[in-house]
RNA sequence: GCGCCCGUAGCUCAACCGGAUAGAGCAUCCGCCUUCUAAGCGGACGGUUGCAGGUUCGAGUCCUGCCGGGCGCGCCA
């Protein structure tokens, strides 16, 4: 099936080749001018430059040629050579009917789908999720998605991050508290061998009642002060982890409790915000292939030893600044971030063996992704471009650096996430569906709105940018919002509601009224937000437009009146809506947000 | 110091390969519920796109310089 505007451009194709012209130019765009033309090419302009004519000749000889297309109503030459093209209602009506017949509505698919892998989320053992987990869970959930709808073969890992230094810490501290923890740990480790099942499994009901996550929460941040300050506290911790790396059983056994805990805990919380892991594995599972992987590094000559560490220098001929090696192995024999990171992707190669591999993590690590991919690029575990980092900007506070609240300490997401709830659940009120809805339903709205507002505030955003968390308008529920979104969702399930009540039937479209040709061309035009959203890894195109059709929804019900109209009026703006309603759940899933029935 | 990113309306953000009159939301003001959910719709107000040059028929967009801000620059992840 061709949309409406890729028509227009084979239109084009056709006229722009009869006259000689260079074919890459004939493409047309939504008009700037929606008083003029429907659609512009502009073309004309830039192929004058090229050959040499004048604009305004090359623009009439093209109008001319285009003549005879059908789906035009009018075919104009303005200013220094646009060439505005006005849609016929019957070549309007005709699409809309397509994309409601379309259980796509109107998306394509990738021409070769491909294997992707995309890496996301990147929670931590023992680190509560804070505001600034949301940009990482929801852009990689949302291009996850957008991948998959579009053909391609997707994977989301959470690559949890299970290893190294901040266990090593946690690990002393959990000693440091508590006694029998200790003796637990020394004991094992001085056994050396794997406990039994049955000691394990007491081992782990003991740790279950003295370390819950919250224990860990409060730990971590005092263990990593201290660390920071103390330096024998410090060299403790690298050596437990090291410990670990090298899995003495107690060390190994602690570890495993902190994960799990964790990670059960973790996924939970990303359910609620409809992200959900194909994948959860940990920096701990590529430990494994770290010997064998050093040993391959060192056999292609790509291993240096510097100031006790071994190194790969990745500078390349033309670097305008010095990148720093990747660190392969600390001075105290530990696998470092970039060298779980490395092994990663040999894991990855050997369990899914993916075409390409996004990251889709904070934008200050472009360096070390750099490094990393660079490496991996002279050992041979990935092509050149193969492995794309997807950075994005980081939440500030209005002071222009990373939020914090006023105390000082980073927002938890269950807060953020509580504190929005709670105030989808007043306005749930006022719109006295907490009488009507039973209890379940009434908060699973409440719950709705609240991501829906979190989540579209943040995708509205270009994810390559840092912008201001204001949290007013991440819990607002008006304008430019998520709520928005799913308000006009609501109001057209509830007229589908009242149509089936009343028994009335949807028909063909037909376009006529102006809020109707909107409709039918951002219907359209949903093809190319997607495609775009997924060329550039841009969710924030698809949620604007989505936002977009659900604003011209809006106008077209103030508009135009349908459940009481009547006969084919009534069936065509009946089937409209409908489709609309298509169109825009598919852009809330894409986006990971779902509409309720009410609100 | 070196490098990367950013600077657009009072505020928060958009702007497709360089195109016409730079768009939304919030805030402010004025209208609209006796038709389907007013979390809505219509309208008004609001701009020298940080500054100065350059390329171009045409620059928020490309180039150079300056000013301002953020971030990164091997033993955390």
């Amino acid at each position: 099936m061709t949309g409406l505007r890729r028509a227009i451009d084979q239109r084009l194709a056709g006229a722009f080749e009869t006259l000689g012209l260079p074919v890459d130019l004939a493409r047309a765009t939504p008009s700037d001018r929606p008083d003029l033309a429907d659609f512009q090419c502009n073309g004309a302009l830039a192929a004058a430059k090229r050959v040499g004519r004048n604009p305004r000749e090359i623009a009439a000889a093209v109008a001319e040629a285009l003549g005879a297309a059908p789906e035009f109503s009018g075919i104009e030459v303005a200013g220094p050579g646009f060439i505005n093209l006005r849609l016929s209602d019957e070549a309007l009506s005709a699409r809309a009917g397509e994309i409601a017949g379309d259980p796509r509505l109107g998306a394509g698919m990738v021409g070769t789908p491909r294997r992707i892998l995309i890496d996301y989320g990147g929670p931590n053992v023992a680190k509560p999720m804070h505001v600034g987990h949301l940009r990482s869970s929801i852009i990689g959930e949302s291009l996850k998605r957008i991948h998959r709808f579009r053909g391609d073969t997707t994977v989301g890992d959470a690559h949890f991050g299970d290893w190294g230094y901040q266990m090593g810490l946690l690990i002393g501290a959990a000693m440091d508290a508590d006694p029998w923890i200790r003796a637990l740990v020394e004991d094992l480790n001085a056994a050396g061998t794997e406990p039994s099942p049955e000691a394990e499994a007491a081992a782990f009901e003991g740790l279950a009642r003295r370390i819950s996550l919250a224990d860990l929460d409060r730990m971590y941040p005092e263990a990593a002060a201290l660390g920071k300050t103390d330096e024998a506290y410090r060299n403790r911790a690298r050596r437990l982890t090291a410990e670990l790396q090298a899995r003495r059983p107690g060390c190994l056994l602690l570890w495993r409790h902190f994960a799990r805990v964790t990670q059960v805990a973790l996924a939970r919380d990303f359910h609620a915000l409809g992200v959900d892991f194909d994948l959860w594995k940990g920096e701990s599972d590529a430990d494994p292939l770290i010997p064998e992987m050093v040993a391959d590094l060192e056999a292609r000559g790509l291993l240096e030893d510097d100031q006790g560490a071994r190194i790969v220098r990745v500078g390349r001929q033309g670097d305008k600044r010095e990148l720093p090696p990747l660190l392969v192995v600390s001075s105290e024999g530990s696998a470092m971030y970039g060298t779980t990171d490395l092994a990663t992707i040999l894991d990855r190669r050997r369990t899914f063996d993916p075409d390409q591999v996004l990251y889709v993590v904070d934008q200050r690590q472009a360096d070390h992704f750099e490094v990393v991919f660079r490496a991996a690029v002279l050992a041979g575990y990935a092509a050149e471009g193969q492995l794309e980092h997807i950075g994005f900007g980081t939440m500030n506070g209005t002071d222009g650096k990373p939020f914090k609240t006023r105390e000082g300490g980073v927002l938890k997401l269950n807060d953020l996430i509580e504190m929005t709830r709670d105030r989808a659940r007043e306005r749930l009120r006022e719109a006295g569906l907490g009488a009507e809805l039973p209890e379940e339903a009434f908060e699973a709205t409440a719950h709705q709105v609240a991501v829906a507002a979190l989540k579209f505030a943040d995708l509205s955003n270009f994810r390559g940018t840092s912008y201001v968390f204001d949290l007013d308008r991440f819990t607002s529920f008006e304008g430019k919002t998520g709520p928005y979104l799913l308000y006009q969702a609501v109001r057209i399930k509830s007229v589908l509601r009242r149509a089936a009540e009343q028994g009335i039937e949807a028909g063909g479209i037909r376009i006529t009224d102006p809020a109707e040709r909107e409709l039918a061309l951002l219907l359209d035009a949903f093809d190319d937000a997607l495609s775009e959203a997924y060329d550039r890894r841009a969710p924030n195109l698809l949620a604007e437009h989505a936002y977009r059709l659900a604003q011209a929804f809006s106008r077209f019900y103030a508009a135009c009146p349908i459940l009481p109209a009547e006969g084919e009026v009534r069936a065509s703006r009946l089937a409209l809506a409908g489709t609309i309603l298509r169109q825009l759940e598919l852009c809330l899933d894409l986006l990971g947000l779902s509409a309720p029935d009410r609100m």
